[in-house]
DNA sequence: ACCGGATCTGACCGATCGGTCAGCACCTGA
DNA sequence: TCAGGTGCTGACCGATCGGTCAGATCCGGT
């Protein structure tokens, strides 16, 4: 309760990070530069190294909830097994993907290479976990591929459903993830 | 016929060709410089832009074949209407994703961005008309979110096994596309 | 012996990247 | 009135980007 509440936060703070939010899902990280986040507050570019360290740190406080909310589904399945862990699983990816849309998208085809930051590394552990409950803990490369094609699936398609509303598109998304994982024996 | 036989492509070409095509898959087309895909090779940046006019008409080469095939399957489709049409799409584009795994890996998240360009807008109009062939032609929001869900799925996933052979991969990508999209009425 | 084309290179270009820094304007409490 | 902190900026930094260019090297034909 030390950082949440009763911070100031300027409003250019959470403006960039706004700004920063958007531009990442459009153009993703690499592909946007300092410059392009300040133009769209209508601020210099030191002023966004003013309020975050680094270009690194912007994104790391951008993905703070999300991998927040990651981290517990992350636990929330280890407290299952079996075919009620990939319940769980698809379930809470289903509400993870929607709820951070935005977030989810500008990790698009970066993932890779942004888990490589110190700071990301235990995500991907995470994302292997993720991927197991999916597959129903099976070893068969067609439960595998399957968990991932849904896995990515959501992810990729979460970000390009902006306008419909999350009562609308969670239920769909749920549908399909639960239709594709139907293992065959 | 004035074109594919008979010409030489020095070595030198198709190992750039090739490195760029690794390099792409990997970190992604911003991601890679022309520097890295010198090194790869063994010779100098100078060299990769006497080869290939810029790094754009690299990537034209490097996925011309992949466009290629995705046109045919365009036209393939056309042909065909309804349920019929939804299932050759499902086939063809998975073989496309199969045989094509890492020029599809190369478009990771960049995939709106290298859209822009000029030379692949009508890859666009038909990746649009894939995404209404997998829905089988609804307009259902639910219809559309499983094609897209499989779609990106697929083109994602293909990817991530470069190690598993195709024989083995397409049966589980088509099991799992046509469970997915398995139409509720 | 000479030439012309193909292949390749180092040096260089302007632009842009993420990041640093000294300092300016403003507000507030003493 | 003034000291000090906050928010912000322009100027600048080294690195790297894609791309250009003049020239070195090699090689087959005449």
């Amino acid at each position: 309760m030390l950082e949440d509440m009763a911070r100031p936060t300027t409003a250019t703070h959470d403006e960039l990070l706004a700004a920063a939010a958007r531009r990442f899902a459009l153009t993703g990280y690499k592909g946007t530069s300092l410059q392009d986040i300040a133009r769209d507050v209508g601020c210099s570019k030191a002023t966004v190294l003013y309020h975050f360290a680094s270009k690194d740190a912007l994104l790391c406080e951008l993905m703070a909830p999300a991998i927040a909310m990651l981290e517990e589904l992350d636990a929330r399945i280890a407290a299952h097994t079996g075919a009620e862990a990939q319940g769980v699983a698809a379930e809470g990816f289903v509400d993870l993907a929607v709820r951070f849309r935005r977030e989810i998208a500008l990790l698009r085809g970066e993932f890779s290479d942004l888990l490589q930051q110190p700071t990301f590394t235990h995500i991907q552990q995470i994302s292997e976990r993720l991927v197991a409950a999916f597959a129903g803990f099976s070893d068969r490369p067609e439960a595998r591929v399957a968990a991932l094609v849904v896995l990515a699936g959501i992810a990729e398609t979460c970000g390009e459903f902006l306008d419909i509303p999350d009562e609308q598109l969670r239920p769909a998304l749920l549908a399909v993830a639960y239709r594709a994982l139907e293992v065959t024996t």
